[in-house]
DNA sequence: CATGAATGAGCCTTCATTCAT
DNA sequence: AATGAATGAAGGCTCATTCAT
């Protein structure tokens, strides 16, 4: 409901700037919406039509791994284990930080372009820290962290993974690690 | 001996150009040759002539903290206990990262523009390896871990601090409480 | 075909940048793109769209005497007379080269920015030597040259016309007389 | 008489530069003031001491071919067959320009830097003049030609040669070959 | 005399953004 | 809606020349 439905041709522009622009973030190119545009075989004024900013197009690129997390979040509140829900969504966390560029950054960004992201990252902050809040209550969790150092955290595991490592499978693999050791520290 | 003695006046510049870089770095600019010249009030050949790249400049800065570390770690290496010289070794570590922003740059950089650099970094990376597998042999700390983690993990603390807090004090706080739990994590 | 069609204003703003070209070039002025779109009255954008180097706009305006003097070559090829053909074509290089600074520039750099000026180039040899072979097998000419020689001894000649005269009648003056003299030379 | 006598030291240096600059005229690489006085082992001051512009000290370093040619003239001059006294000088200028890349550049400037140039130039071209009108009187030369086309051909042929050859004998050669051509053609 | 640090104008090039077609 | 040419601010770097030490 957001978004205006799109005229068919508009609609496959959308696409394929949005692949193009998948593909660029994740070789490691910045994004230039010249460059997307080229790629993608439109005219620049139709990239800056669909997304104003850089940023805007990002976000749109890390809005599906954001769904995907809420949703797997929704799931884990279901999980009458209450450590292992939390446990299970932040490796699912850490594993899509690591793999989806856009994600970290947006996921770091303080401020965002899009209404739609802001919405997102809220509802997803919020199912985090209920999992977080659950897992406290129920004692299994140190108690001088908060929900709120989540995120961070999260962030900072994903960006430990990449440093050093330009491979995605050691990335993935020190991820996991990492976040093991946390996990140790966070549980009483 | 390292470093050849300079005439007084450009001593003076060198302070100057150093000074007005560590400003910029702390207040989070962006390094720009031109613009650091400007601001030293000296021509930006000046600044070419001192620091031949931004990396160059960036890496000085980041010296003193290089140093300092190393000295630490060095003093830890006398500590009888394992455990209390590496967490103790690793709080200077991460508080030095979090005040400084020049050397967490430094750090995660996968090359050096100067040799002096590498040199620096290479020592007190083996200080830190060697604190992390004196206290690993003395059973002190997970066996899953090893001594190449402790660089990637130090600036993912750095980095998960400096995410959503722009205040010092708050950066300062949030990297102790995540050291503590992944000291905790740690330990066995 | 060669060309790919211009947009109506985007054309008259390469004929503005060319003929600004021109102008610079024929004054001596060496060309800087900056300099140009300036004087063209264009954003320095518009230049390096239009020519992504000097040497890409150099070779462009050599272009328009590339074509002539190949044009004129091949005339000169239906001739008779091997040796009227062969000097009449070296008398309107000369004057091409004498007349067009762009012309000697790019006809005595070693590599082209260009494929069409490549192309051009290796054309326009190819039809001089085919000249200078007819006629030496026509025994009119001296045989310890080659039709390799033909290109550095015509940008010798231009050369020599330019050295010590900045007036155009007089260069052009000097760049007959020198030819004569070495088809004098040339011939048996 | 026209240099002050120099310091013993100061003499030193003026060697160091003047063979510093040789070497780097010699493999072509154009001359810089700062670049000079750092491979000869001096502070830039000291070269602008002896040499206030790049020009002088490109003319300093022709000097010396200008001194042989003269003197070679000056004996060609006593020699009874004016033809063979005119094309053994031109051979030699043509083997000294393309040689001497110094002599080329400053045979063709329009004007110098230092008076002592300005003098021998005066003097070399005096003396080809005369050799060139002995042969003229003589009838053994084109009447179409003058005595001060001199320098303009020399100069055009050495142009021709180093066009498109880089290795030196292949230069040397081809100035023979041009000189041999177009000293056919001032026969009459 | 020698030194070499300092200067800064000058040139090059890129890229985010606008707007006529 | 789409196109892509045009714009020009912004930043990077070099090098001839001066002048304090």
């Amino acid at each position: 409901m957001t978004t205006a439905p799109l005229r068919k041709d508009a609609a496959r522009n959308w696409e394929r700037i949005v692949a193009v622009a998948r593909d660029l973030v994740e070789e490691g190119t910045p994004l230039q919406l010249n460059d997307v545009a080229h790629r993608a075989g439109v005219g620049v004024g139709t990239v800056y039509r669909h997304f104003p900013t850089t940023e805007a197009l990002l976000e749109t690129l890390a809005t599906r791994s954001l769904e995907t997390l809420t949703a797997h979040g929704e799931q884990a509140l279901a999980d009458d284990d209450p450590w292992r829900a939390l446990s299970g969504f932040l490796a699912r966390t850490i594993e899509a930080q690591v793999t989806d560029a856009s994600l970290s950054t947006v996921t770091a960004a303080p401020t965002d372009a899009l209404p739609r992201t802001t919405e997102l990252k809220r509802t997803l902050w919020s199912v985090g820290g209920r999992l977080f809040e659950r897992a406290r209550d129920a004692g299994v969790v140190r108690a001088d962290l908060t929900s709120g150092d989540l995120v961070p955290l999260m962030c900072g595991i994903a960006y430990a993974a990449n440093v050093h490592s330009s491979v995605p499978t050691a990335r993935t693999d020190a991820a996991h690690r990492y976040l093991t050791a946390l996990l140790e520290g966070l549980r009483t």
